[in-house]
DNA sequence: TCTTAAACGAGACGGTACGTCAAGTCTTCGC
DNA sequence: GCGAAGACTTGACGTACCGTCTCGTTTAAGA
């Protein structure tokens, strides 16, 4: 419907305002006057801020990432933190989860468009490595991630990491030993 | 500074809009309507939307949970997704847990008044239960809680939180275990 | 310039419109919408609402009017009192009337594509009649009626034109006498 | 409910941008702009630009006016002409003047509130002076005046304007004449 | 007991952003 | 390659809250 330079134009301004401004900056008519555009053109294509939001973010992702193949889950958590700190996506990212606390929609568009592609990174390495619940241990690996970020807790090192990444593969070891009989 | 039945009066209606309205009626002209209050009323004591919301959680709990002695790690978490999740606690903590994102001194007020509570509260628990490390243990414990909470997630049912506990027991024995030798 | 399929759906759209939606339904975007046509159409041919709406009352008039030859005064008047009260020509006389009083050009078109045409008629029978001052005389018997429309009251009944022809037809006879003497 | 420096700021703005820029100017922000004041203030007392215009030409009217006791009715009418051609007065009877032909509402208002005080006044005179029929009396002295106003043609001058009184007079004796016999 | 200063309700105020509508211009694509 | 469809910038609309600022009016304490 937009056209292509439009949308460049939009989401460049978001991000541009995402970074200098922070995420109150981001409005619809800051955004507008941000990349010369009618604001009737941004409701036009998104139906709100949020929509221009995972957009840009989408499109932040595919230019920068560019699908770099991780070897190991060590790097992809590093990368997910790297995620989570860098701007613009950082303010980006404050932004959206910050919507996500008043409307559940956009919860679910969090979690389907921007957090399951990283869970399912790491599930399938953890998969590959073995575990016996890779689910819970996806879990377990990105939740205290997610909980310093959440409450702007110092993030982990990466010596930290490193050594959560090994208590979790131990665990999950473990967990295997109690199914096939010990606490069963 | 301001009296009694006009601080009563204000915190009763903000839990009152935060349970009919949802976060979005949590607004400071809202509240002064809903408590029948001048707006200046509201600015002479609290600085913000936020600051209503901390003094009334705190007022909610002194009301509500009255200090239970909570016997073993498993009931204090299942307590914790119960704060989580039952109005107008809930309602509260999402608009509060929204501010986060947009203002540090908030997410600071946040883990200092409701959440370091909560963690210690485990914390104590955890090291009486003779946990290596207390403190990512803590951690891995209350994370995956906060994580679903966050993204909307289904929460722990019971059993699936007693899973939770044991796993997290169990690797911690085991790091104790690494720690005196083994791995390193 | 544009074809005349695509004029004949415009100015069918206008009248459609002024009779469905009142003056303020007279937009530019409406009446492409209406008429399933591109605004640039619109705009390609006439240069604002105001045109489209001149086009399709002079249209409109060769369709209905078809050049009655009214016998007398009274007829005229009695006619122009049924354009100024017949849908939907009397929704575009409004919106043009508005306009008049915005831009003194649509005034001179107004009064010369569409008010000129019904006065003359009027000053052709007076004169006829041997009114002293056919000028002074047609716009006495013709201000009333746009007073009247102008200021939204009730039009002339029949009866009631009756006699205000008559009273301006004794005035004009007795002002020929003044003029020959008795004031001069 | 509003403060009475705001409301004059307010419709000093109104007259002053009557003035300067024209009908077209005569916006709600436009007004709020001028008077620096918000849109909520100005939509907090009046419900739409003419009514902000109504007050503005009552208080004009008491501000120049008030109250010079006309002796004779071509005195009256004299007066009416300068008001319909005086700025800001006539750019603001002009904005209004327009709406009356979208809206039936301030046609009535226009009619009471501003037109019906100049009829009477041209009224009381007409009946002083002893006419048979005071009511259509005042309508012929009033329609010509307002007819080329409305339709943007040349004024009477003031000698026109006498011949126009002095017909209505011998119009109106005429009249009496009828209604006493002649034609009965 | 009376006064007096504060806290109060009410809400006007200047702002910013919302989401919508129409104006008039510019671009793209299909016939 | 012309013209219909419609995307574009602009600017006004009317609304919701923001945080500040008067207003009189309680209300509670000290004189």
């Amino acid at each position: 419907m937009a056209r292509p330079t439009t949308v460049a134009r939009v989401l460049a301004a978001a991000l541009d305002l995402a970074e200098r401004g922070g995420p109150s900056a981001l409005t619809m008519e800051g955004i507008a006057a941000e990349a010369g555009v009618g604001k009737q053109t941004l409701y036009r294509t998104w139906p709100s801020v949020h929509a221009i939001l995972f957009d840009a973010l989408v499109t932040e992702s595919a230019a920068a990432g560019a699908s770099e193949s991780h070897a190991t889950t060590f790097d992809v958590l590093q990368s997910t933190i790297a995620e989570l700190t860098t701007e613009p996506r950082a303010s980006l990212l404050r932004k959206l989860a910050a919507a996500i606390h008043s409307d559940e929609a956009i919860a679910r568009q969090f979690h389907k468009r921007l957090f399951l592609p990283q869970q399912e990174q790491v599930s399938r390495l953890v998969a590959a490595d073995g575990y016996a619940n890779p689910k819970t241990a996806t879990e377990l690996l990105l939740a205290p991630l997610l909980y310093r970020w959440f409450l702007r807790l110092p993030q982990f090192t990466d010596s930290e990491l490193r050594d959560h990444v090994e208590k979790v593969r131990h665990l999950e070891r473990l967990s295997s030993t109690n199914v096939s009989g010990q606490y069963i």
